[in-house]
DNA sequence: CTACTTCATGTAAGCGCTTGCATATCCCGG
DNA sequence: CCGGGATATGCAAGCGCTTACATGAAGTAG
């Protein structure tokens, strides 16, 4: 009506002021709580505020202020079952605490790197979550010189916090539930473990797996070992090559639940049963688990986006900052599959 | 090295231009691409902004020149796997072409209205899209009188372009399918139908559903219709249900591959057999519907975000916007739950 | 050789906020 | 009745860019 919106929709801090007749520094104050603000003067500035439905302009607050209230996540790729879920629980926590997510899949170490050093000399974001994404020494360092807060989920990093889960303990795990239940011959579908910088989760696995058989005086069988790609095709084409070998393994042990999805389907496909032929325990609680009747070490995923955005937020807050690692429980669930 | 850095790591358009011995206003065209720069000066500008690692500060070229290479992307929840893949395909395009992709998860109606209210004051974002989120006529007119260009997907919403599948087609198509296979009693689990402003989708599968079957002269039995929440424990309870029934369908079309799922456990978890005591059809066309043979309507989820997402980018970049609905093909894959 | 174009570059005014500092007001004890 | 410390508010200088406009340097035609 009046003056006051000629710029096409949006009203500005001037507005407001001129509209509660103070000035636009005390408007800046009153709506963003800072003290010595007079009762009647903010309630005077907030109900003008709220008439002309005012919202600070991000860009113009984050010039200034120099903050920008964005976290920035990154995530190797998007339409995985794990990565959504940690993604959710980010974005609760997040949203809850008035920031912005920001969502970037980065494939490759090359994208990684560059996402990096993009990020960092943008400078866009108060922080930076990365998930299941292992820095090198340079990234890392890059990263700790730029302003923002970085902690990281999956991976361990020496720097930064993060939240992780024991990967070598779940292979123990599952390695130990299937000895109970008299499998002595067990084999294991893993992810590809060739670039320890890419991706670390398999290899401690692994490790849990044949440690645990070793202290069970049971020797590892490179041939039970089968490499997948952590999806449900690559676990199905490995548990049918498991299934070709003259002694193949009555229980399997898969590191990710999609992973043992596709051995199920295997076993089955072969007019063999699950249990009964083979036993198949996998990792992740997967939505699907209980449906499929798989065993699996349910490792809380939508905790890990919970956690590592809630820490995030405390160091941005003002919470002391220490490398520490958050480790989250993982919980055997027991299925028909074993 | 030099006291160009003074300002901890961010090097800025002065630093630049002060390497490059050019004013900031050169800098900033070179860097851009625009026009009238002399080669011989656009190199040495880019030189010194490599060397500088230098980029610009995103709330500064936003609040400077109004834009903000910002997209917003609104879906109901994010820990879904049609949402995740809608949100993968969105972000390769987007970030593709060089914008950064804002996600926020919006469940209800009420935190809808707010999402929108919001966005449309904060003006923080260039595009939006919404995922599965019908909006009434208020949203849609506050949202058209923002400065934010927006696609819609998953639903039509009369004054934004969109990406949209035909589902009541889809529901013609599965009753055909079943049909075609000699089923006459076919029974369907739904989502919940009442909101129409909270999700229009399951209603126009039914929709097909009963017209299909009419037009096959098979009379609709209420019965035979169970309303699940897009889940597979939803999909599980509901088929639990019709199994329960006397004259229990022969074949099942539940308006989703994970409601599928959940059927095709209840029906083994009463000893019986899929497709032979009930034959099972879903849509989506998701990642295990081919590990668990799960006849599916395919549509192409992931297109869906590249689709909404390069068309936002087009009238972002001034191509002619017309409210028009791009409709995805479905694809009916025939495999042995029916 | 001059007048008029073009093209290249610089100048400076914002964009809409935040915030350090100055100013004004009020209350209290002496 | 006055000085001084709180408390409340305003002033104005940025934050790091973009961009309209002014200026300068060449080139071109008459």
């Amino acid at each position: 009506m009046s003056a006051s919106s000629d710029r096409r929709g949006r009203a500005t801090i001037e507005d407001v002021a001129a509209a509660a007749a103070v000035s636009v520094a005390t408007v800046s104050r009153s709506l963003r709580g800072l003290p010595n603000v007079a009762k009647s003067t903010r309630d005077r500035v907030t109900d003008a505020a709220t008439s002309l439905n005012y919202r600070p302009h991000p860009s113009a607050s984050r010039l200034a202020s120099g903050q920008t209230r964005i976290i920035e996540i990154a995530v190797p790729v998007l339409n995985s079952w794990y990565f959504s879920e940690v993604l959710a629980g980010a974005e609760a926590v997040l949203s809850e605490c008035g920031y912005s997510l920001s969502i970037s899949a980065v494939a490759s170490p090359e994208e990684r790197e560059k996402f990096i050093r993009d990020a960092v000399a943008a400078d866009g974001a108060d922080g930076l979550i990365m998930v299941d994404l292992p820095l090198d020494e340079l990234e890392a360092s890059v990263l700790a010189e730029s302003r923002m807060r970085v902690v990281t989920a999956g991976v361990e990093s020496g720097r930064f916090e993060s939240v992780v889960v024991d990967n070598v303990e779940i292979g123990r795990k599952a390695v130990r539930h299937l000895f109970e239940r008299g499998h002595r011959r067990i084999g294991i579908l893993s992810g590809q473990s060739d670039d320890p910088l890419h991706f670390t989760v398999p290899g401690d696995r692994v490790v849990g797996y044949a440690e645990q058989l070793t202290s069970f005086g049971i020797e590892v069988d490179p041939a039970l070992s089968c490499v997948g790609n952590f999806s449900v095709d690559g676990g199905k084409e490995s548990m049918l090559t498991l299934l070709r070998l003259e002694d193949r393994p009555t229980a399997v042990f898969a590191i990710s639940d999609e992973m043992a999805f596709g051995a199920m389907a295997a076993v089955r496909e072969n007019q063999l049963s699950v249990p009964h032929d083979v036993a198949i325990i996998g990792v992740d609680g997967h939505d699907l688990s209980e449906v499929m009747g798989l065993t699996t070490i349910d490792q809380h995923v939508e905790d890990h986006g919970v956690m590592a955005a809630r820490r995030l937020v405390e160091i941005l807050e003002g919470a002391a900052e220490s490398p520490l690692h958050l480790e989250i429980e993982t919980t055997l669930v027991v299925r028909s599959s074993t």
